[in-house]
DNA sequence: AAATTTATGATAACAATTCTCAGTTTATAA
DNA sequence: TTATAAACTGAGAATTGTTATCATAAATTT
């Protein structure tokens, strides 16, 4: 992997959102932003980064991937009301994953989490 | 929700695979059967009996959603190597939720988890 | 059995993402 | 340094999974 200035603005452009954003949300802020890029390098680079690492990508909220830029194990939570994405801890997760393994005999090599409900504004109205 | 001839084959279709199958591969087997549907009825008929919670809709995996006649709560695995679909228990799911909702604040409605890695046939070979 | 509601199939439309390809950058080697 | 190769880019076409449209048909209600 090369290096790019379009990619070094892609990973900027994540880690200056803390709420996990869609690729076309990325590329909306970075059009108007003084380092565009077209949304085939986006995509292209969302997935190497992701590939690489660098960044994570999460599936199985609505219909678009988001993108996180915090790449420490942690799970996620999503508000039904507001739809941002929040990291949550994830602390039992070893438990889940011998747990898991022990029932099973299969051989875990990863595992998602994904919450959904109502986040501390969302709550209150 | 009217009773429909279609709308039974899909969950009859659902009920005898075993291995979590994609819209897709429905429609192929039940388009070799002689219960053949349209895909447009097809995807109407998931989405109603998802609706409905009379079967699950899988998000997360690969590009398409899976579909689960299991509707009782519980995990899923997708194979690395094979890309089947296994469930499994989600026994320490209580466990889960109370500790992340103690750490966020948030709360929790519902949560899905997928594990990837080997299963029992990939792991050894 | 007429009227109303809901479902169907065919196919068009759509949204998210990937692919193609000619031109440009970046890294490598002579 | 050039010059060669490898990786990257933007524009837009193509693909994929899914939903919408609409005329017809089946199911339910009266």
């Amino acid at each position: 992997m090369n290096y790019s200035k379009q990619r070094e603005s892609v990973l900027q452009a994540l880690r200056e959102n803390v709420v996990h954003p869609t690729a076309e949300y990325i590329y909306d802020i970075m059009s108007k932003s003084d380092n565009p890029v077209s949304l085939a390098t986006l995509y292209r680079n969302l997935n190497q980064l992701t590939e690489a690492g660098k960044i994570k990508k999460i599936d199985g909220l609505e219909n678009s991937a988001h993108y996180d830029h915090n790449t420490s194990e942690h799970y996620h939570f999503i508000c039904t009301e507001c739809k941002k994405v929040f990291d949550v801890p994830a602390e039992v997760a070893d438990a889940v994953v011998k747990n898991t393994e022990e029932k099973t005999g299969f051989v875990i090599q990863s595992h998602d989490v994904i919450f959904r409900g109502l986040c501390n504004n969302c709550k209150n109205r």
